[in-house]
DNA sequence: GCTCTATCTAGAGAGCTGTCAACCTAGAGG
DNA sequence: CCTCTAGGTTGACAGCTCTCTAGATAGAGC
């Protein structure tokens, strides 16, 4: 039934090729799912939005609560998703605690779903 | 079942900014959230990338559901999640309907993710 | 030490999701 | 018309998600 499936893709090393280019194992899509999961729930990409825009690309977790008609353990809850997927990552800073985006992840999955099948261009 | 979005950004026009570029609105963020939700299960990604990896770039039903362990109704109801995102339309041809990728979407979204916030490469 | 504030954790509950069995629909071919 | 097959729809149910309240934890400052 289903078809032979080393690794991720059939393929790749350890990192994702676009779409087209082959069928997903069963392990991959569910590693790739998990974090898709998590962008699909709108406060959580609102959250991420909030940082990522942020110039100097950290957001304390008390502005971001502010920005919500939602209570703190719920705020701390989609953190605790979006650090699990390892989308953002933060450091205490005395009473204050600061989130900012991890990248790679991002990319990982932008270039997946890239249509286009070309590498992501690599410069910023 | 998706409605229409005027500007998924506060800012923009009908097009995504990469997250980046500024802050996304609720609205804008239940419309993106609705279809990472969809690509965030094993299942409809593995449909997913089993139709995109196809040469001719269109697969039957009955292929789909002999390649999962599930049955019927099941493959029906991830397929209409499919199809209710805009990831994918169909087609009947006599007694099989066939499925194929709708590429703007997934490129949408692979923009909104790109972290280097480049316009997507234009692409051949 | 005590107190205040910012954040996280625990537990509970309403509502949503993914799956199935049973049934329905639409062509193909007599 | 009838029958067969490919898909879709419906309704039900276990399990998961998001949210809250209540309580815990950690640093600042007295």
């Amino acid at each position: 039934m289903l078809p032979i499936v080393p690794s991720v893709r059939a393929t790749a090393s350890g990192c994702c090729e676009p779409l087209v280019s082959e069928a997903l194992t069963p392990e991959g899509a569910a590693d790739l799912a998990r974090t898709f999961k998590v962008l699909g729930d709108p406060v959580r990409l609102r959250v991420l939005s909030l940082i990522a825009a942020r110039k100097g690309g950290e957001v304390c977790v008390c502005e971001i609560t502010d920005a919500f008609d939602l209570t703190g353990p719920t705020i701390s809850y989609h953190l605790r998703q979006l650090r699990e997927a390892d989308l953002v990552d933060c450091e205490r800073r005395g009473t204050w605690v600061y989130y900012w985006i991890k990248p790679e992840r991002l990319a990982l999955l932008s270039q997946f779903l890239d249509p286009s099948g070309q590498p992501a261009p690599v410069h910023a």
